[in-house]
DNA sequence: CTGAAAGCGCTTACAG
DNA sequence: CTGAAAGCGCTTACAG
């Protein structure tokens, strides 16, 4: 016993297709009779309106196609959470596509999402440009690329670094060391470039050490693994973001190393982990750039939307915490 | 300029919809320079085939549905994380419906989701008896209910509670105190019960209070508010999962009582954050059961599935950290 | 208020 | 190797 269609039904209701349909979608031309009729048989055979059908011939599926990349924990459900309760308000289904590792991937999502969904969100920090099929609203987080065709989120990186390397600087830091992002990645970037820059500004009798690393956890405890076999005199790290932040914690601590006392740390993202290392960082209203996203999305879909190609830039905000603390 | 169909595909390449169609999907019967014209044209007019069109003609979409109950950040990033990398191996598109806060919410998301996937992974800890679209593959997850007609992966809460209450009495530890999570969640429930049996089991003398909670973090600061201004008598804490103990390890924190010193705090989950609050824990292995889930589902899919409602058991094991260290 | 018909954009037997 | 036609399960003008 597979699944009842509207034929079915309209069959077992003794009425047309046309009928049930406007029946069960609350049309007012249906009499009162005749919907109570249909809804009792609907019910009877266990009958679930199928939803590919049903946006296919209204060309509206009421979904939003989400395209991430390969996001760290923290980062991701705190983004899909903020899209998520947005989506939700609007009655809007979330299609997620995330994990690429490169471009081919991510346009192999795209591919698989035009004709299920209604608009999309793209995270491409990566700088691919991605393919968005065409005549489909898109709104892109993240993304480097100069993009005149639609609107983008951007967190203001350089904001972040700077106001890091300003605290730094007013605590008397003058060995520090920079722990980079991927070099493909353009919020990796900003932060590396302007914290350098502030630093030389704010505090140019210091030294900046940039050393490599992917954003992940790993290449966190590296740095702290060479920090210390190679004794490097260092009394402050930015870390590119909080997960590298608190693997360097982990590697220092581990051989160690106090923190703040000896060294201090700093990171970036404010992810809910952030708060239990007690570590500084910069505030990103992750889930709230999701739920911007969606907003903007939805405007576009429904024509509402302002302007079309503009970049909103959100502005995060340094956390002091207790692993830059001076005492 | 809308987007290009098969139709204009086929026109602009002077062919029949069917030729196009089987070009463009590799069939056999196509000649080759037919099917190079027919790639050639559709790059041009950039044309991406509409997904919902052919997974309705195909009756199959090759994206499965996924209905989550409204998870606390890491399990969730860390369930979906692993439904994820076994998607993408298989070539499953996951279409995501989270956030239920009740069992409408939850029956609305699984109807939206009926003809635009192959099958359901469905979790729904809360005790929701969710109506499943007949003749559709699907998955529980946690969930509660007796379902003779889906396969189900239950964590084996009371394998890993016992473990605790085991750690406990081996240490010593006499003035126990469980923070419970909600009543209506079976994990919660199994948690509880389990724990105060190994405990009367284990260590007859001791006395174990239970405070209530609710898997969130807040509810753990809460107990150790209770705990410190109540002046209890305390020497060991299992909260029923790990944000609760997270919240409350900075209560008691906050409230310059010592962990593991003064009182041990024992979690449940492990999920990332536990690590860096060197946090002793039940292990369960999330991303792996939503990666399962994923495997289990496919087989049913494909038919391939040895048996169809048993009941696959994850066994969790203790992991212990500092903060349930003796001296 | 209700029904027959066309159409949404594809795929796939069935002929040729 | 290719095309005309039917069909996937709905919705919605268009008539009546």
């Amino acid at each position: 016993m597979s699944e009842a269609t509207i034929r079915d039904v309209a069959r077992e209701a003794q009425l047309s297709v046309a009928s049930v349909s406007r029946a069960l979608n609350g049309h007012k031309s249906v009499r009162p009779e005749t919907r109570a009729r249909v809804i009792a048989v609907a019910d009877a055979l266990g009958y679930v309106p199928h939803a590919g059908a049903r946006s296919l011939s209204m060309a509206r599926s009421n979904a939003i196609g989400v395209v991430l990349p390969d996001l760290h924990g923290e980062f991701f459900s705190e983004i899909v959470r903020g899209m998520d309760r947005e989506a939700m308000l609007l009655g809007l289904q979330l299609l997620l596509s995330n994990m690429h590792a490169n471009v081919a991937q991510a346009n192999e999502g795209l591919r698989a999402m035009h004709g299920r969904v209604d608009g999309l969100i793209i995270m491409s920090p990566q700088g691919w440009k991605a393919t968005v099929p065409r005549g489909i609203p898109a709104v892109f987080v993240n993304s480097a690329e100069a993009d005149d065709t639609h609107p983008r989120l951007r967190i203001d990186n350089r904001v972040g670094a700077a106001a890091v390397a300003r605290h730094f600087a007013e605590t008397g830091r003058r060995a520090v060391v920079h722990i980079a992002g991927p070099d493909h990645n353009v919020d990796a970037r900003e932060r590396r470039e302007a914290f350098l820059q502030a630093m030389a500004e704010f505090a140019p009798q210091a030294t900046v050490t940039v050393l490599e690393g992917d954003f992940s956890e790993d290449s966190g405890e590296r740095a702290a693994q060479r920090i210390v076999s190679e004794g490097l005199r260092v009394d402050a790290i930015f870390a590119a973001n909080d997960m590298t932040a608190a693997g360097c914690l982990l590697g220092l601590r581990g051989a160690g190393v106090r923190v703040p006392e000896d060294i201090a740390m700093a990171g970036f993202d404010d992810v809910p982990l952030a708060r239990y290392l007690d570590l500084t960082t910069v505030r990103v209203g992750i889930a709230e750039i999701g739920a911007r996203a969606i907003v903007r999305l939805a405007q576009l879909m429904d024509g509402t939307a302002d302007e079309t190609s503009s970049v909103e830039w959100h502005v995060p905000e340094l956390v002091v915490r207790r692993t830059t603390q001076t005492f």
